[in-house]
DNA sequence: CGTGTTATTGAAGTGTATCAAATTGCGTGG
DNA sequence: CCACGCAATTTGATACACTTCAATAACACG
């Protein structure tokens, strides 16, 4: 029944108790009690490639829990150019920056691919904070890491040359999301260059044989020199 | 008596009840009996222009109270390369992003000027958070509001060019540190560029009639120009 | 009053974006 | 299942904003 409508939020449609353990995010994986008492408010959705779940500089709903599939936060500036700020895939939580901060999203979220979430409407995630202070102490950690990796993206930004970048995005995507093939677009969005310049970056690898290019699929043949050139 | 020492840690210089509202932080003022439970634990500390608060890559003892003057956190490339990630003055908090990311320092924190801070210990931090939850929240949202500076300076980056971007260093340095003159190194450590394309395009926008420059003082004349050349 | 730091200006180099065009590859619908 | 059409890839040529290097001048500080 769930399978008749298509990008649609259906209530219910996965119960927390099924949630598989690859969908455990900080939030229901703290402590017993809390995913039974977000059952009963959380609504399933599905999202195709390419589909956006929000966009920026809209207010927040709540959170999105990842449940499968991948959904990218990004950018866009007033001349077009996209930018990755962010990609979250199953376990991961959609949302919550904006949510905490009480401002409205500053990036649009969109499915990578095949996506399916649960979201959570914000009073029943505030009641959530008040039964478990707990929760608070753990997303403060996650934001924290966040930050992190943002502020020493900056600096890399200016540091480090596009190879050097386009090296580290090759790793990163391939660490986290390993089962993943990515255009050369969205590589370069995430490693903040262009896709001709990718391109050319990528042919280079190949040849000193660093990664092996069969069409759009992406081997790393050599991980460690892989990661002296981007000075990993 | 607490003149005769210099840059110097001494304990209970300046009562918490004496604490200026200016030093009135996110974690001091939210409930009644935060100050009083961290007097006792608190400890005063001065620091001149340079001198070092904490270092990169070494793990966090607590939390530091900037009560008066600026500190930056900055940090530093292989190359030799330095970069201003956030300023701090006032009222604000250092160190607490790798304290709740249970990360080491990944920036180094230094006095711009004169600084009066106050340090507690991170055992002291997290009783307050046993005892008041709500605090928490508090500094999820402001870590949240940092994270979205950091990335929205991360495309900023890529999309603007340096005179957009020196534009926008000058409105910020001059709404948050009114009071602060900043050498063009400085500038250029927070717009990401060199001192010698903020030279030349600090010439520029005096020549468009945007700024006034005496000396190393730089007055905004046309901030609505300036924010405009900013795309603010 | 010296001395080191900052400011200022000039010239040159270069990495990377930009634009354009051909080719491949993939998804979609017939 | 094949063919079509559009998007992604690939390659080349060009432009240019910015960095880098260098050298002088102005300034602040002890």
């Amino acid at each position: 029944m769930s399978s008749k409508k298509k990008n649609d939020c259906e209530p219910n449609a996965i119960s927390c108790a099924m949630c598989g353990a690859q969908s455990q995010n900080i939030i229901c994986a703290t402590s017993p009690g809390i995913p039974e008492a977000l059952e009963k408010s959380k609504i399933n959705c599905r999202y195709k490639r390419d589909q956006v779940i929000f966009y920026a500089d809209n207010d927040p709903l709540g959170l999105f829990f990842v449940q499968r599939g991948l959904v990218k936060l990004e950018r866009v500036s007033e001349d077009g150019a996209a930018h990755t700020l962010r990609i979250v895939g199953p376990g991961g939580i959609l949302g919550y920056r904006s949510l905490f901060a009480d401002e409205a999203y500053h990036a649009t979220a969109i499915a990578v691919d095949e996506v399916e979430l649960c979201f959570v409407p914000k009073a029943d995630i505030l009641n959530v904070f008040k039964s478990h202070p707990d929760v608070a102490l753990r997303l403060l950690n996650h934001v924290a890491k966040d930050l992190r990796l943002a502020e020493e993206r900056w600096v890399d930004q200016m540091d480090k040359g596009a190879p050097e970048r386009i090296a580290e995005a090759l790793i990163f995507l391939q660490d986290h999301f390993h089962s993943q093939t990515w255009t050369r677009r969205e590589i370069a969005e995430w490693a903040g260059t262009t896709p001709e310049t990718v391109m050319r970056t990528l042919a280079q690898f190949e040849k000193e044989g660093l990664i092996d290019q069969s069409g759009r699929q992406i081997q790393i043949l050599n991980k460690d020199s892989l990661k002296a050139k981007a000075s990993l």
